[in-house]
RNA sequence: GCGAAAGUGGCGGAAUUGGUAGACGCGCAGGACUCAGAAUCCUGUGGGGUAACAGCCGUGGGGGUUCGAUUCCCCCCUUUCGCACCA
């Protein structure tokens, strides 16, 4: 055995070893208890970033933990390979997305084998393999014949300069994040899941995912925003018809002076037609409707709008009042159209101000009477209905529902609910994605791919331009096929699916990976489900895990699977960052390049300006404070890289890189290399025959805190991920155990404690350093496997106090400590505590008002003064 | 603007139910070993104070509840994240 810890040949032996038997392989066993443990798939990006080394570690140490405590544990891996990184990969290098997907998966797959994690292999899945996304395109048939897929026009973001629709986040201020144009509202004919028909669910079922964190929970339900209140038409004056709008605030009805239109308005122009408003209506809509909604208010929410010239009535009142078009009035929400009342909606109100329209107070504050003239700005607490007829006098929390009901009985509203989820655009115009399996018939209209010509195949000869539009157009191959209907000439649909429809299925393609004749195997799915664990980034919070959770709803009903929900527990795990640095003129720059000496100052090198040390920011590129995870293991190991990252910080905050931290994770693994290697010969017959004589008091605490360690271990990682803590407590034992095997008196007598603690560290420290611990469990002579060997079980009886330490308080101030029998009695207690020469000389003869006693803990003496 | 989370030594962080604030690690200081350095080992390390002890101050700031508050309540400040005209 080397004397000297060195991390890389047991890591390789291991390694080696645990691939070569297959080791995390598992299969359905019905005999145990079942943990399925799922950290998020990768981008195949190229290479792992210290991100993804925390994200696995973590998971690699619950499923450790767990199989080392007899579960049947699933921890599958795969790739979320299609995606536009391989588009642009192709464009500029020309290469083909394929051909670079799958050698960075390749590249990453031996990264992440050098991590030591226990991954079962077999059931490896990449998105973009067609059995893997012939599924996609299964599905998405079974959701058209369940009307949950539709095509349906709409406004997208468009690139005029590209010719491509753009996601959301690829529009930076208003501009193409690659061309730099301007981008335009457009409408264009688009898929859609109809993720709203499960609005409800989705949001009921939040209440059950106790084991997710409050804060995924409330982003989940404002962004799926129910609101409550009512739908109400206003009859058109002088024109057919009616105007429906929405509001939550019907108690307000009486006070509504105006109605508000959105741009998009079908209504609009129609009303205008004909009036002396008809121009400046037009205007208005040119000027905005090309617009996102996030920049039509300009910078500070300027309120503008022009009248249509057109006016409606509205119900309660009877009166007419005009309607405007609106810049902040919603198409998408409600009915596109709101009725204003400015003296209880901020916006209606600075929209009245600005165009002094009336102001009328319907609700009134309990205390004080508010006229319109009065306000400063609108009124939207509570209070009770005034000037509204016969709701006067009511409480408008009460008046909601008593002006829907109304409405209701007098045939013209009903109460109503809205959401603001809206469906899910899953075309996209791009090549690397999977084929939406619709063909366009001219006879027959949208004719779906019949099941059995599964998958559509992406062509491979196809040419990447940049040119924007779907590369898969200039494929003769793939556009023109024959329908499936009438046997005639049609082309194929050439916009493929949104890559987070990969992704919100495929932890259940890992329960059975190997399915030919379906998505999933049910009874497999039904031993698996749903995943126990769910380990990944605060960024996916909206979208990953809502669509995660919708498509496992909808293939509950399609009856793909019997679960409701698809992780049961989530872990979001904070970022990783490390500290810049920042000259005021050339910008970011390395560590390494960094001119003079820290204790004077970084310099810059090219203007030798003194260099902010600057924040610690999330490690990125752009801010050169990045540390590749290569070089890590490299230099130190892959142990001590995990467990670097799970000592500095618990799991779910950020985590701040330091270099003098690794150094001393792995000072620690060395020292404890060192322990054991000296004291190899605990494990020798001599050593471990016979039993040894009665322990002193010193070795049975020391076996105490052995056994108070696996019990505080146990507890930090189960359930609580408190991995920092946790390893903190393994160092503490150590620390006893080292201090321990040099006193020559404790080695003597206590051998078989020393054996004990050193073997439950190495247990204890499986979970988080694999390599090592096995390397050391084998080392120090156990036949049997570390790996296959149970978690350690504590005592009761070993964890018990023979002696208590009771900290005495005089008025809650720490004024001694005693050590007492650990059986002896309150009034034994207090009575050494009122002996104490120093507790008494703080109560100095002032009387004794009261004394509390914590059991086992504390005695606080309460005295006068 | 609204919502959420957080603020503890020189640094990362601990204190699980209101009960010894600062575990563990880093850094730093002193010492041992060494020709010397690296590595390793030992000791110390919140502030101030003392010959040493003691008392004193101390968990962003201010107030409150309590025998006792990092922990609970109210107000304020700062930071981070999320949403951002959703009628």
């Amino acid at each position: 055995m080397d004397a000297r810890y060195q991390a890389k040949p047991i890591e390789e032996k291991w390694q080696k070893l645990w691939a070569g038997e297959q080791a995390f392989h598992v299969t359905e066993d019905p005999a145990k208890p079942k943990f399925y443990v799922l950290e998020m798939f990768p981008y195949p990006s190229g290479r792992i970033h210290m991100g993804h080394v925390r994200n696995y570690s973590i998971g690699d140490v619950v499923a450790r933990y767990k199989r080392m405590r007899g579960f049947n544990v699933l921890h599958p891996m795969g790739w979320d390979a299609f995606g536009l990184p391989a588009e642009n990969a192709a464009i500029e290098r020309k290469v083909h997305p394929q051909a670079w997907t799958q050698e960075n998966i390749l590249y990453m797959k031996t990264q992440l084998k050098r991590m030591g994690l226990s991954y079962d292999w077999h059931r490896e899945l990449a998105t973009c393999e067609p059995e893997y996304y012939r599924w996609n395109q299964w599905i998405f048939l079974q959701f058209y014949k369940k009307g949950l897929a539709y095509k349906k026009s709409s406004f997208v973001n468009w690139c005029p300069s590209c010719a491509t629709v753009l996601a959301n986040e690829q529009v930076i201020d208003g501009a193409c994040w690659r061309c730099d144009s301007s981008v335009i509202q457009k409408e264009l004919e688009q898929w859609f899941f109809r993720i709203t028909d499960y609005a409800e669910e989705l949001l009921k079922d939040l209440d059950q995912l106790a084991g997710w964190p409050d804060k995924v929970l409330t982003m989940q339900r404002n962004w799926i925003g129910k609101s409550i209140g009512a739908e109400i038409d206003f009859p058109l004056v002088g024109h057919h018809g009616e105007l429906k709008i929405f509001t939550t605030r019907p108690d307000t009805i009486f006070g509504a002076t105006f109605v508000s239109l959105a741009v998009e308005h079908p209504l609009a122009l129609p009303l205008s037609a004909g009036t002396a408003q008809a121009n400046a209506v037009k205007l208005f809509i040119e000027r905005f409707k090309n617009i996102s909604q996030a920049k039509r208010g300009a910078d500070e929410g300027e309120k503008e709008g022009v009248f249509t010239g057109a006016h409606c009535r509205n119900p309660f009142t009877g009166e007419n009042i005009p309607i405007y078009l609106a810049n902040f009035v919603l198409m998408e929400y409600g009915t596109g159209a709101v009725m204003a009342v400015p003296a209880h909606d901020q916006r209606d109100f600075e929209f009245a101000k600005k165009y002094s329209l009336p102001i009328r107070v319907v609700i009134q504050a309990d205390d004080k009477d508010v006229t319109a003239d009065e306000l400063a700005e609108a009124y939207v607490d509570e209070g009770v209905m005034r000037d509204s007829g016969e709701f006067s006098g009511a409480p408008n929390v009460n008046g909601k529902a008593m002006i829907a009901a109304f409405a209701e009985a007098q045939g013209f509203g009903r109460p109503a609910i809205r959401f603001r989820l809206r469906d899910w655009g899953v075309s996209r115009q791009r090549y690397w994605g999977t084929p939406i399996p619709i063909i366009y018939c001219a006879k027959c209209g949208a004719v779906p791919v019949p099941e059995d010509r599964l998958p559509v195949e992406l062509p491979k000869d196809v040419p990447f331009s940049g040119k924007g539009g779907s590369p898969l157009q200039e494929s003769a191959v793939f556009l023109q096929v024959d329908c499936p209907k009438c046997g005639g000439g049609a082309r194929r649909e050439t916009d493929t699916m949104d890559t987070f429809v990969d992704s919100s299925w495929y932890y259940l393609r890992y329960t059975s990976a190997d399915c030919k004749t379906a998505p999933v195997d049910v009874n497999k799915g039904r031993y698996w489900m749903a995943v126990d664990q769910y380990i990944g980034g605060v960024e996916h919070a909206v979208l990953h895990l809502l669509y995660a959770r919708f498509f496992t709803k909808a293939l509950r009903d399609i009856g793909l699977t019997h679960v409701d929900e698809p992780f049961a527990n989530l872990l979001t795990q904070g970022m990783v960052s490390k500290e810049t640095y920042q000259c005021s003129e050339h910008g970011w720059l390395f560590p390494n390049e960094l001119s003079g000496a820290e204790k004077d100052g970084w310099r810059c090198p090219q203007c030798g300006r003194a260099v902010d040390k600057g924040r610690v920011e999330k490690m990125s590129k752009s801010k050169k404070n990045i540390i590749d995870p290569e070089d890590l293991i490299a230099a130190y190991g892959a142990d001590t890289a995990r467990l670097f990252t799970l000592f500095a910080a618990p799991p779910e905050k950020d985590l701040e890189w330091s270099d003098q931290g690794v150094e001393g994770a792995y000072r620690f693994l060395s020292r404890l290399w060192r322990l054991v290697h000296r004291h190899r010969d605990l494990w020798s017959a001599a050593n471990t025959a016979g039993a040894g004589e009665e322990p002193n008091a010193e070795l049975r605490d020391l076996r105490r805190q052995i056994h108070r360690t696996i019990k505080k271990v146990s507890d930090d990682i189960d359930g609580r991920f408190h991995f920092n803590t946790a390893i903190a407590a393994i160092m503490e034992l150590f620390n006893s155990l080292s201090a321990a095997a040099q006193d020559p008196a404790k080695r003597a007598a206590g051998a078989a404690i020393l054996r004990e603690g050193l073997e439950s560290i190495m247990l204890l420290l499986a979970p988080f350093a694999p390599h090592v611990a096995s390397e050391l469990w084998e080392q120090s002579g156990h036949d049997e496997r570390l790996d296959h060997f149970a978690w350690p079980s504590y005592s009761e009886a070993a964890l018990a106090d023979e002696q208590l330490l009771i900290v005495v308080q005089v008025n809650g101030k720490v004024r001694g400590k005693m050590t007492v029998p650990a059986e002896i009695t309150q009034e034994r207690i207090e009575a050494s505590a009122m002996a104490d020469a120093r507790v008494m000389s703080f109560c100095d003869g002032k009387k004794i008002k009261r004394v509390v006693y914590v059991p086992r803990r504390l005695v606080n003496i309460v005295v006068e003064g």
